[in-house]
Parts: structure tokens; C-alpha cells; sequence
DNA sequence: ATGACTCTGTGACTTATATCACTGTTAGGT
DNA sequence: ACCTAACAGTGATATAAGTCACAGAGTCAT
């Protein structure tokens, strides 16, 4: 980790800061697959992405997983900088998609910095606004659509992060959005008839737009 | 307005904070069933809740309003907060539930204080906090869960705010569910049935816990 | 190439929720 | 006291989604 790909990630950042989440800060790396965040774990830094994609689920209390969002690189998780403001556990769980890089900061001084740099500060408040924003839409997806746009929905935003060769099966989908399986199939056919994705064997091409 | 009463609201604050608030703050005042933010709207200062209560709603295209939280006195508005401080609109409906008295907090010092002031960084960062894990609770109750116990939830949230004497009707209830008068009637006698409430006119008394 | 395993497609059925149509009930204004 | 609206209850039906059962098709290891 330098100066320079930091840089590259976090442009707004000011002199100091860089100097300082190279000195404090320390690398996590993690293989795609792996939890990075358990619901009820305790927080104790806040962490930047560096590399790689990460998921974000809500778990309800029998284990079901449903996705609310994505993290890529320049990310941070911002339950991560809540939960560690005020040294609470976490609300959600954090999946690696890919291989990832992730740095973390301990939270003294995610607090300190908020004082000593404005560039962090106003870092902070996006991320928040952004986050905040995702939880929103996720909300209106499942409060005022029904499982096909919800199905389009979710499928734009995984080719918005991962390109339009999706490498995922119809189990995992209807996972992600707490349905299930054939209900998942049944979709994807009437888009593919819609000329809007085809259907792969583990993996599935969009098309539209 | 006078320090007295916002130390009882805010009792967390430091000295030089209260001063700043009444000096700098401006008090606005709402009827019940007043519109204090639209969506689309630009924010220009950050929300305290001084007196009465205000309902937060997500709202689709159509103009069909989901009901997301509450927030009574003592409370901010973290959306404005996150909005103010990137000078961009609304993406909530607020409403006031009853009169409200509420204390607008021009956003340039909402930038200050948080440099100035442990404690309202500390109160900024506890509201987000609170507003994301309701957010996500909304979440958990939509994803998981079927009508009954959405209704019930709801239910309990207004009990919690407003004692278990609800001045509600069903279509109210079936609006800020996003769901029909008809289904929230059957569901409300089947409760009422396992004596969790009574039904009146216009009217719900919660007995349950 | 065979067998085992995973992924996908599909028809039949169940269940939850929404919608429609209608009735009865209560409160308030004149 | 009567009329009108808003509110509430209920059966019938429609629709979306979840579940069950099973079959075919691709992939991998031996």
C-alpha cells in the first residue's frame, strides 16, 4: 500500500490524512467467498476498501441472507464507521465477492480525523448519504414492485459492478432476494423472450439498454 | 424558546452549543397534517424536533406514501442532515403528526459545530445511527415477513409513540403499509380475536404487552 | 463412458394478498 | 330526526408468489 494508490482511490483527501491512514491503518486481505463482517460482531475499525467487491446482507433470525448493497473500491462501510463510533456491533453482514484488499482503521482515529480534516469528514458524511440513499431504494424495490422489477432491479445493479456477464445461478439470485428458485427461472425466461439477457448455464448475459 | 428546555431535550450538549442553537436557530411552527419536507425539496438547515411528532414517508411515482419512521421531540431529522451538508433535496416526505414545534438549523453551522462541539458531532452521529437501524428494521419487516406481522410491527411502533389509544383508521393504516383497508380489516379482527386490541371507530386500543 | 451431482425448466398445486361488490354502522350537519 | 359521508365487515374472485414433484441437460471425477 502507498501514497500514489491511495491517491487513486480517495482523490479528495488532504496530505496529512494519506500520511496518516498509511501509519495507522493496516491491509486485511480477504478471498472471495469470505465473511468480513458478521451480524453481532463487535466493530472495532473502520474500513476502506481497497480492492475487490463486497456484499452487503440484512440476516433475519433463521439465517436467510437478503442483499441491500454493494461496496467497491473507494468504498467504506458505513455501518462499520457507526457501529464503531459508538463501539456497537454489527447490524449487517459483509461478504467478499471477489478477492478484496481492505484497510482498516481504528476507530480512535476515525473519530480524530473528523476534527482534523475536513477532507474526512465530508468523506464520512457521503459515504453516510450514499449508503442511506441504497437503503431507500432497496426499500421502495420491495414496498412498491413486485419480484419482476425487483429481479430487473437487482440484475442492473450486479452488471453495473461486475460488468454484463454475470457468473451467478438462478439459486443464488432468488437467494439474494429472499424468493426462490423457480420463481427466478420463470422470470429470467420472460425477459430472455423480452430479448433483454440470455440464459447461460451459470451465468447470464444482459442485454438491455 | 429558552435554554431550559432544550437542556431537558438535548441534555448532552456542551454550554457554548446551547447558546450558538438560540442564538443562530429559528423556530418553526406546524399544524398536524402540515407538510414540513417534500421530496425533491432543497434543504437549507438541519431539523431539530422540539415539540410533537413527525412521520417520515418514502414516496413512489404514483404518490403512494410508505411509511418509514417517526420522530418525536428530541430528535433530528438525519436526512436533513445528510442532505444540508451535500446542498442537495429531499428524498423523503416528512408530515407532522400533530402541532410540532420544530428548530431549523441553517446548514452552515451544522458544518461548524461538528468541529466545535463533541457533543453535537456525538448527537449528529447518534442520529444516523438510529435512523439506519430503523431503516434496516423497515427493511427486515417488508423482506421477511408477511402482512400480519408488518401490521403488527407498525402497530406497536405508533403504541410506542403515541400510547395505546391509536386514533387511526383502517385506510391510514393501509396506506402507510402500502397495502388495502381490507386486508388490515380481517387481519385486525384476527388480532383482535387473540385480544391483542380492540377494534372502535376510528379508533384501536393496543392491550398486548 | 459411466455415474453422481448441480443447474435448469415446467406443470400442478397452495397460500397470501389484492380487488370487487355489496351491506351495515356511526357521526355530524342541516 | 333525517340525510349524507366516512368507516367498517365480509364473501367471491383474481393474481402473484412460493412449494412440490419430477425430468432433462451439462459438468466432473474416476
Amino acid at each position: 500500500m502507498d501514497k500514489n494508490s491511495l491517491q487513486i482511490l480517495f482523490p479528495d483527501f488532504e496530505e496529512g490524512l494519506y500520511n496518516e491512514i498509511l501509519e495507522y491503518g493496516f491491509i486485511k486481505e480477504v478471498k472471495a467467498g469470505e465473511t468480513l463482517l458478521k451480524v453481532g460482531q463487535t466493530i472495532r475499525s473502520t474500513m476502506l476498501i481497497i480492492e475487490g467487491l463486497v456484499k452487503l446482507y440484512r440476516e433475519d433470525d433463521e439465517g436467510k441472507e437478503f442483499f441491500i448493497y454493494h461496496l467497491n473500491a473507494g468504498q467504506a462501510c458505513s455501518l462499520s464507521m457507526v457501529c464503531a463510533a459508538k463501539h456497537e456491533t454489527s447490524e449487517v453482514l459483509a461478504k467478499a465477492l471477489t478477492d478484496a484488499t481492505v484497510l482498516a482503521i481504528p476507530l480512535e482515529y476515525m473519530d480524530q480525523w473528523l476534527n482534523k480534516y475536513k477532507s474526512w469528514y465530508q468523506f464520512v458524511i457521503t459515504s453516510y448519504r450514499n449508503r442511506f440513499e441504497e437503503l431507500l431504494k432497496t426499500i421502495d424495490a420491495i414496498a412498491f414492485t413486485g419480484m419482476d422489477e425487483r429481479l430487473e432491479y437487482y440484475l442492473k445493479k450486479q452488471v453495473e459492478k461486475l460488468g454484463p456477464h454475470l457468473k451467478i445461478t438462478h439459486q443464488e439470485i432468488a437467494k439474494d432476494l429472499n424468493s426462490s428458485r423457480e420463481v427466478v427461472s420463470r422470470l429470467l425466461k420472460k425477459m430472455e423472450a423480452k430479448n433483454w439477457l440470455t440464459i447461460h448455464r451459470n451465468s447470464i448475459e444482459w442485454l438491455k439498454k
